[in-house]
DNA sequence: GACCGTATCTTGGTATACCATCCTACAAAG
DNA sequence: CTTTGTAGGATGGTATACCAAGATACGGTC
């Protein structure tokens, strides 16, 4: 690791060959954690090991790994002797999810209203834009996306990368709820609307009042899922 | 499922047979995870799984399924084609984790100092008693027992089990911080002292007070970490 | 007809075998 | 002496074989 090394490192890691480290696992792991979260499976369901074996041609190495995995990830539970279920999600769970996600959401915006640049209100304007495009076409998987984007951007920008992985890991758990919530009567409206305060506030790089909107808007979003499942 | 079998469900469910579950892949999880936390595999150092099966003495398929648990648990990374490491904890990370800590707990314990009656405070008394002892006997781990266990009630009784899920996760991960503070200076002494301000402010259910005492018992800490990291 | 035992099938737990890739060391050629 | 090609070992990825335990269905016995 000589001087003549070590100069313009960053012109040279830019020819670095993309070295695709698409394993058999991350694949399967990728395509379970959709079809748990997108509603493929039922809660409480039981995954046989076998069978998944089957319908994603895979061995059970692959499955029971990728099964390793999501139950870390609280989407899966294992019964004693009776193998992986999927994860059964009730109010309480959610009521606390929800509480959490208001905590952490809150404290994250207004980190990032405290410090957005031109740079960062660029990208969040952006993720408004998809927001509004597949909010207007009735898209709510569309609009879970563009949520969730706004949202990545918020966390990075604020420097809270493992709040936004905690998030993340809690929002897959509630996915189904937000898929229902999304559908219900007049949020598919209002929920752009909160968005656009929250960025509203911190393009003023007014944390106080990007936290105050983000509260509210995870409380509208829990008050309806909770009419849902209670 | 007749009349006569469903009645007194509660008294049945007690005489069920205790099956430990004990299944070699949770021993396994359970001791790795106490290596990497203790400190026995170094941060950064590779854990090779043909030398893991050695030293468990068991399988790669256990080794490789505890490796995927750890790997969502945030404790072993994954290096594309170099396989696990342990993972390393910066001072940018640490923050955060002490931040997030801060927000969950001080949240925590106002819920619990909300709605604490004579059963929890005296469970809440005796983990305060071994924190007590612990902290006389000079003994870091057992004072950060004692904590957890203080803390475990805490969230339980407030009804915040996903948070403590949480919370247990990231205190996995600041693990080894948390010895070295706790070994560091007159923490032993202090320690103790900013707990039993929680336990009283829950004792007079103010939650305000709780919250408050809960908050600067993380800022410090995370103070005296900021000092060991950086 | 009701109850009990057994055979079998399913399922998860565990171990092992095989393969592709990568890293290292050594040797040969310039 | 440097460079490059190659062989060998180490390592992770994947598949499969075997086993024990639970669930289920069927047949025999009272």
């Amino acid at each position: 690791m000589n001087a003549s090394m070590t100069k313009n490192p960053e012109n040279l890691a830019a020819l670095r060959i993309e070295t695709p480290p698409v394993t058999l696992r991350e694949i399967a792991l990728d395509r379970m954690r959709r079809a748990i979260i997108g509603g493929l499976f039922e809660p409480g369901g039981r995954l046989v090991e076998r069978t998944l074996c089957d319908q994603l041609g895979v061995s059970r190495s692959v499955i029971r790994e990728v099964i390793r995995h999501l139950e870390a990830e609280g989407l899966v539970e294992m019964l004693a002797k009776q193998g992986p279920i999927v994860a059964k999600l009730g109010w309480d769970d959610a009521r606390q999810i929800y509480e959490i996600r208001a905590a952490l959401e809150s404290t994250a915006v207004a980190d990032c209203a405290r410090v957005a640049g031109a740079n960062v209100k660029a990208q969040l304007r952006k993720a408004m834009g998809e927001l509004e495009r597949t909010s207007k076409q009735n898209s709510p998987i569309g609009v879970l996306d563009a949520t969730t984007e706004f949202y990545k951007i918020v966390f990075e920008a604020g420097g809270n990368n493992i709040a936004w992985e905690i998030v993340s890991r809690l929002n897959s758990r509630i996915s189904r709820l937000r898929v229902m919530t999304l559908s219900t009567s007049n949020r598919m409206a209002s929920g752009p609307s909160q968005i656009r305060e929250i960025f509203a506030a911190i393009d003023a790089n007014n944390p106080e009042a990007a936290a105050a909107a983000c509260r509210s808007h995870v409380t509208a979003a829990a008050a309806i899922a909770k009419t849902i499942l209670s």
